[in-house]
RNA sequence: GGCCCCAUCGUCUAGUCAGGUCCAGGACACCAGGUUUUCAUCCUGGGAACAGGGGUUCGAAUCCCCUUGGGGUCACCA
């Protein structure tokens, strides 16, 4: 038998860590298996699914690595035998089998109302029980039902659920058997015409011939539903693994919530009272929504808008998508290898693999039941070795890549030596490609935007020792003045021999008050790389700015 | 709350299915030293867990039961 497994995202929002692993899984149980993968959009949702979340999650499984060989067309993947692969193409294909269910009596019309709904389901819960449909449209004669269907009015139709207990089979978790009257008549197509997702996902994975479906825990009794119907409309039945979630290091749910805490908790501790306007001057959120979201937890603000507003205010947000983590600089191996490891393990302490090892060696035994916590620190240190272990020139096409799409402001200010001497400078301190930019910033400053902040290590550098850091700097002026050649290996040269005479062959005694004259504070690249990058009109200009702010200082203390 | 599932260091996990080789191993994080022109890296060392209670057994992290804790679900969302 042909192993296929299918990765089925409804498309709404982006592809978030825990999709992602559930897509890899479904990925690597296939090519170690000679099988097929199957992508499918499950867009029965209307209202919620778009086209460009749908090409969202494409660009994020080609980033990633994880291939379909059959789906929506993308480049040279997709098409297929058994398409089409939107669901929301396929209503012709569920209208015959549920015909079918309801000329065998195994399904049926309801006309409740969704208020009417909600009241009883409010009173469900009042009475602390679980919620289960009435059966309320059963009492309904034939000739009743052929009317209010006749008269227009709105209706779903359920499914007859069977009587009795229901057995899960799932290679993960084992087997569970849910007691009758735990699965009530759920909802097989809506009143848009539209079928539910139990409905879609039953026939879907049987015609398109799924052998195994690997999917987040949140669909484990849903699997009951699907046996039942699978059973009324004698579908085969593919083997069920169900994948544990993924949370956040405090338990809590991994979600865009949690950048609209971040902003949130940042702008009140910043005390930022107003939205901050975007390149024309018009506030990037109008002030009333503005206070509601400051002041409502429950509020969101739209993805986008709250990206905005967070790089206006240079607040970091916490990665959730796959989009977050590429923008942050991660590599794709790298968080597909992490992604692995949160929930399955290779065994033997076995820990860095890629995803041909995965694919060779994934199996469901070893896929954990519990559910993770994803730990961002132990992804970097990930990250981080697979960096130092990259030659420097595959660094530096990587780095140039990621700056190219990211941060065209390195791009525009650096020469290509330039740059070439960050990327060698950078890669072995950067746990992610975005890093030699991200702390850097200060090259692509002007000269005349450093601003300097007197901090301890600051103080140390500039005002201790004798002479001071601030008279070795205006010393040095006229060294780095007069020097031919502005390269790395030049100024070293020319900084070393200044040391020597002025400062005991200490380096640090004169690199310190360089490095904060050109960055503005105490933290940079190797000193002559940095002042190689700047170049040396920009060093002697920052250079006297902060002879004479820090004179100053030094005058009033 | 009903139903279902799960339970090893702070975190991801190895070991559990076939009980002894485990006074529990690795990684990240943490702590203490060291290297270093800053930051970061790097090196050395250290602390850190079988949720609790009952059984079964010569012997239990491993098997059984209870308690506790965690997760999932209870939509015309998927």
């Amino acid at each position: 038998m042909t192993v296929v497994t299918r990765f089925a995202p409804s498309p709404s929002g982006n592809l978030h860590v825990g999709g992602a692993r559930t897509a890899l899984y479904c990925w690597a149980f296939a090519r170690g298996r000679s099988g097929r993968l199957v992508l499918r959009i499950e867009d029965t949702d209307r209202k919620r699914s778009s086209d460009a979340a749908s090409l969202g999650f494409m660009t994020d499984l080609d980033w990633l690595g994880i291939d379909w060989d059959e789906g929506p067309v993308q480049g040279d993947q997709g098409g297929g035998d058994h398409g089409p692969y939107f669901q929301s193409e396929r209503l012709p294909i569920y209208a015959e089998h549920l015909e079918r269910l309801i000329a065998e009596g195994k399904a049926y019309h309801a006309f409740d109302t969704p208020e009417e709904l909600d009241a009883k389901r409010k009173a469900a819960r009042l009475a602390k029980e679980a919620y289960r449909y009435d059966r309320a449209a059963l009492a309904l004669s034939a000739e009743e039902v052929e009317a209010r269907l006749a008269a227009g009015e709105p209706s779903v139709i359920r499914f007859r659920t069977p009587d009795g207990p229901i057995t899960i089979v799932d290679e993960v978790l084992g087997e569970a058997t849910l007691p009758a009257g735990e699965v009530d008549d759920f909802v097989i197509r809506k009143a848009d015409g539209y079928p539910t997702y139990h409905f879609a996902v039953v026939i879907d994975d049987a015609m398109m011939e799924v052998s195994h479906v690997l999917r987040a825990q949140e669909h484990f009794n849903n699997t009951a539903k699907h046996m039942i119907l699978q059973d009324a409309l004698g579908l085969p039945r593919p083997v069920y693994g169900h994948l544990s979630l993924i949370f956040n290091p405090d338990g809590s749910k991994m979600s865009k919530r949690d950048k609209d805490k971040v902003l949130r908790a940042a702008v009140k501790e910043r005390g930022v009272d107003a939205a901050p306007a975007d390149s024309h001057g018009t506030p990037l959120v109008e002030a009333d929504v503005w206070s509601t979201w400051l002041g409502d937890k429950s509020v969101q603000l739209d993805l986008d808008t709250l990206e905005q507003v967070a790089a206006a205010l240079e607040v970091s947000l916490p990665e959730i998508n796959v989009a977050d983590f590429r923008r942050s600089g991660y590599l794709p191996e790298v968080l597909c290898n992490f992604l692995a490891l949160n929930g399955w393990s290779a065994g033997d302490d076995l820990e860095k693999f890629d995803n041909d090892f995965l694919a060779k060696n994934f199996n469901l035994d070893r896929v954990q039941k519990t559910p993770a916590k994803f730990d961002r620190d132990k992804l970097l240190a990930f990250n981080l070795d697979a960096i130092q272990e990259m030659s420097p020139d595959v660094f530096h096409d990587l780095a140039r890549a990621h700056a190219s799409e990211f941060r065209p402001e390195f791009i525009a200010r650096l020469d290509g030596g330039q740059f070439r001497t960050l990327c060698d400078a950078s890669r072995e301190r950067s746990k992610t490609l975005d890093e030699p930019f991200s702390v850097n910033r200060f090259l692509v400053s002007s000269d005349d935007e450093i601003e300097w902040t007197v901090s301890k290590p600051v103080r140390k550098a500039m005002f201790k020792g004798e002479p001071t850091g601030l008279e070795l700097l205006g010393q040095i002026r006229p060294v780095l003045e007069n020097l031919p050649d502005f390269d790395a290996t030049s100024i070293e040269a020319a900084i070393t021999a200044f040391v020597d005479e002025h400062a005991e062959g200490n380096l640090g005694r004169i690199a310190q008050p360089l490095r904060i004259a050109v960055s503005g504070g105490p933290i940079s690249p190797p000193i002559f790389d940095t002042l190689a990058i700047l170049g040396q009109e920009a060093v002697l200009s920052r250079i006297d700015r902060c002879l004479a702010v820090m004179s100053e200082i030094a005058a009033a203390s």
